[in-house]
DNA sequence: TTCCAGGGAGTAT
DNA sequence: ATACTCCATGGA
């Protein structure tokens, strides 16, 4: 049991924005695995119940630690972003783990959150460890070494349709190297987003997903096809304007473009440009899809 | 049926 | 450097 007095957190929210794919909510109570932990875990009030995980590990994950009013006062420049702090206060950055984050970003490129929930739940139902926790079926997010040795067809078997040569390319790379992806958290953001960049399938926007969710790396700024959106109907004054006019033509967003929106973006929202991301990004789909 | 998705790789210029 | 084209497939 945690206490939330002076510490604001929604869960709902944090586990509903699209950040991580493999949690689910059966009652009041959220399940899903977090770095080989089976665990349950619910919000009541200012009160934060959790099952067979103990609290530091939850303020951690959560990233209950983080000043999050600090955060906001840092991050909120205008009414447009101030409106999304309001709407979702408490969203917090969870401390993902490094492998699972970048296999998770490589098989999201060009597929919609419910289609990656399906791929990911396949991918870990086949090759991850599985654990019964009160009743139900849990399954740790498979090793890089087990995603290294599968064959592609077994992958492809999982709807990863053309990621599956990229994550087993990837994974036998990491494998056979023995990388360890916990080192780049030591290097800035430049270099370590240029490291993950070499690996099969990354580009510049799942290493800003990989940085900013498992390697702590706030001022990653990532940008998609809804934050494309967002920023042309909401901060476009920010673009010079014949990058504007390119955006609005072009369907597509190549490597230059990509990093001038988000050095643009992570210049104008600061050091934790990310926080600002994240909340952009829910608050923009939440007033776009029906639910 | 058609369209779109938390993009990236490959190729030609 | 820049522009264009494929890529597989589930979900709406």
């Amino acid at each position: 049991m945690l206490n939330l007095k002076a510490c604001p957190f929604n869960l709902d929210v944090t586990l509903c924005c699209g950040q991580v794919f493999r949690w689910n909510k059966i009652g009041d109570w959220w399940f899903g695995v977090a770095k080989d932990k089976v665990f349950k875990i619910r919000q009541v009030e200012k009160r934060l119940e959790f099952v067979n995980v103990n609290s530091e590990f939850v303020c951690h994950y959560f990233g209950l630690n983080d000043d999050l009013q600090k955060i906001k006062e840092s991050i909120n420049k205008d009414a447009h972003i101030c409106r999304a702090l309001e709407k979702l206060w408490g969203l917090r950055l969870i401390q993902q783990d490094p492998w699972e984050c970048l296999a998770s970003y490589i098989c999201a490129t060009y597929k919609g959150i419910p289609a990656i929930k399906t791929m990911l739940n396949k991918l870990a139902q086949k090759f991850g460890e599985k654990t019964v926790f009160e009743g139900y079926d849990f399954y740790n997010f498979p090793t890089v070494d087990a995603l290294a040795c599968a064959t592609l067809d077994s992958l492809s078997a999982c709807g990863l349709g053309y990621r599956a040569k990229y994550l087993k390319t990837t994974a036998k790379k990491i494998f056979e190297q023995q990388f360890d992806l916990e080192e780049l958290r030591q290097l800035p953001y430049a270099e370590a987003k240029k490291i993950l960049c070499n690996f099969t399938g990354v580009g510049p926007k799942v290493a800003d997903c990989v940085l900013l969710f498992s390697l702590g790396k706030y001022e990653a700024f990532p940008v998609d096809v809804w934050i494309k959106r967002v920023v042309l109907r909401h901060y476009n004054r920010l673009l010079p304007r014949e990058l504007t006019q390119k955006l609005a033509k072009s369907r597509k967003l190549d490597n230059s473009k990509y990093s001038k929106i988000s050095e643009i973006c992570r210049n104008y929202f600061g050091d934790y440009a990310g926080y600002a991301q994240e909340y952009l990004y829910h608050y923009e789909r939440m007033t776009n899809i029906d639910n």
